[in-house]
RNA sequence: GCAGCAGUAGCUCAGUUGGUUAGAGCACUAGUUUGUGGAACUAGGGGUCGGUGGUUCGAAUCCACCCUGCUGUACCA
């Protein structure tokens, strides 16, 4: 406010970006090693690609407009248009294109970057996040599919949920394809405003969907959604046919079997789950967590899933002529770690530093001394930065969460006994240099 | 994008039917005789009351438009 009248730079974020700080970073830090411990075990290669891509190379439209397609963030270099990835999926795809002579096949990779979309933000949800994805390219093998949910669940069972507190909800798209054949919609766009409405039976349930499928609906605060238009005999035939408790196509039935084989039973048939993504050609499936999340007003919120992925066989033809269907999961990091935080005491050392006191500047070589036998030891330590009174070094100390300071005044040099201070207990006694360190890891 | 609600210090808010130099708590800074933090006490900094225009002798308070935020909804290739 009143950028110009004082001429201040703004300290605002942009909409949907925001500082993360140590707790959540140490989280995340945390959850990556677990996935990158588990993709080893799995054989998945790693891979990093630009956040960067022409803007034709990541969408399947090209951007004939004056700005590429809304939802990613663009700017034109040179005649082209450049986009933020929007996520990792479509840059895979132009890298398989790409490098499709070299790649071994199928080909198993599994990535970890920043993606950013222009779009509302909403509870643990920004413009700019972190996502993960696995990928199988070259095989139609349901043994891939499989094993991205295997896999996923083995994550998050390391990153400390239980059974109890996930579940991947699983589905094709052939279920939908084949409804539709039946009830003869042939009009793309109405089959794709009904899969999105289908898509919400979790959240809005369905007599909310059955509105959307039809002429439209009206939601809380009044406003108006319209529909797919379908008539009310051929959306009872959905709601029949999508309420079945058991799949009877093939490609579900099959995946079935191979988790029988895997031992695996975290999951749950789910034909109300569709995925907005229209690349999807089979079996789909997503993670949702089973507790409630709340946002920082303490409200619980509608989170939605953490994550999802499925088969998508055409995507990379795209590009050309690869024989190169696919199947992959993607996870929202920052969901994740968002959701986790809420739950989970995580008991993460963070190691603050001791903080050695400055008495007197031209003591700095017996502070640096200290310093540097603790340093060696392995232990997180400063010299207090700056020349302050004791109680501003002290206030400071612990502000930063310090496990303890030394004093190592007059008295102490010439004793040769530093003053190690623990400040939890305000305890403080004189050790000798040699025991310090033993002392120090009693209390840290 | 659409809809509902909201916008007063860094944060949480109070501000009576429009009336003089706009308040509190927390946080922050300095101090309480200077080698000691988390408690207490004292003092202090910080807001043109989201913006612009209007009504009025007078507006944080009324009106209009805009901006921003929250929630829902849509979109999310």
């Amino acid at each position: 406010m009143n950028k110009e009248k004082n001429n201040k730079p703004s300290k605002e974020l942009p909409l949907g970006f925001v500082d993360r700080k140590e707790k959540e970073l140490l989280i995340r830090d945390f959850i990556i090693s677990k996935i990158k411990e588990v993709m080893i075990k799995y054989g998945f290669q790693y891979l990093e690609t630009p956040s960067f891509e022409y803007s034709d190379s990541i969408g399947k439209f090209l951007p004939d407009k004056e700005r590429p397609d809304e939802g990613v963030f663009s700017f034109k270099d040179e005649n082209k248009w450049l986009s933020l990835r929007y996520d990792l999926t479509a840059p895979l795809a132009r890298y398989v294109a790409k490098n499709y002579l070299e790649i071994p096949k199928p080909f198993k990779r599994y990535q970890l970057g920043t993606v950013w979309r222009n779009e509302k933000p909403g509870p643990g949800r920004f413009r700019e996040f972190l996502q993960f994805d696995a990928d199988y390219v070259g095989t139609k093998s349901l043994q891939a599919d499989a094993e991205l949910c295997v896999m996923i669940s083995e994550i998050l069972e390391k990153c400390g949920l239980s059974k109890s507190e996930y579940i991947i909800k699983i589905s094709s798209r052939k279920i939908t394809e084949e409804l539709f054949k039946k009830l003869n919609l042939k009009d793309n766009q109405q089959k794709l405003t009904a899969l999105r409405a289908l898509d919400k039976i979790d959240r809005l349930g369905w007599s909310s969907v059955k509105e959307l499928l039809g002429e439209g609906r009206k939601d809380k605060s009044g406003d108006f959604t319209k529909g797919a238009n379908l008539t009310s005999q051929n959306i009872e035939v959905l709601e029949r046919e999508l309420n079945k408790k058991s799949p009877e196509t093939q490609d579900l039935l099959e995946i079935l079997k191979i988790f029988k084989d895997y031992n695996f039973d975290n999951f749950e048939f789910d034909p109300s789950v569709i995925r907005g993504l229209e690349y999807y050609t089979g079996v789909i499936f997503e993670v949702n967590l089973n507790f409630e999340v709340k946002n920082n007003k303490g409200q619980a919120v509608q989170f939605g899933s953490i994550g999802g992925g499925g088969r998508y066989d055409n995507l990379i033809n795209n590009f050309g002529n690869y024989d190169a269907p696919a199947t992959g999961i993607s996870i929202g990091l920052d969901r994740l770690v968002y959701a986790l935080m809420q739950k989970k005491e995580f008991k993460l050392k963070q190691s603050k530093p001791i903080v050695i006191c400055v008495f007197d500047k031209k003591s700095m070589k017996e502070y640096i001394g200290l310093q540097s036998i603790l340093r060696k030891a392995g232990i997180s330590t400063e010299i207090y930065p700056g020349e302050n009174k004791l109680k501003k070094q002290m206030e400071y100390a612990n502000k930063i969460k310090s496990p303890a300071v030394i004093l190592y005044g007059e008295n102490e040099i010439k004793s040769g006994k530093p003053t190690l201070r623990e400040l939890r207990s305000g305890k403080e006694k004189a050790i000798e240099i040699k025991e310090l360190v033993n002392e120090i890891k009693k209390i840290i």
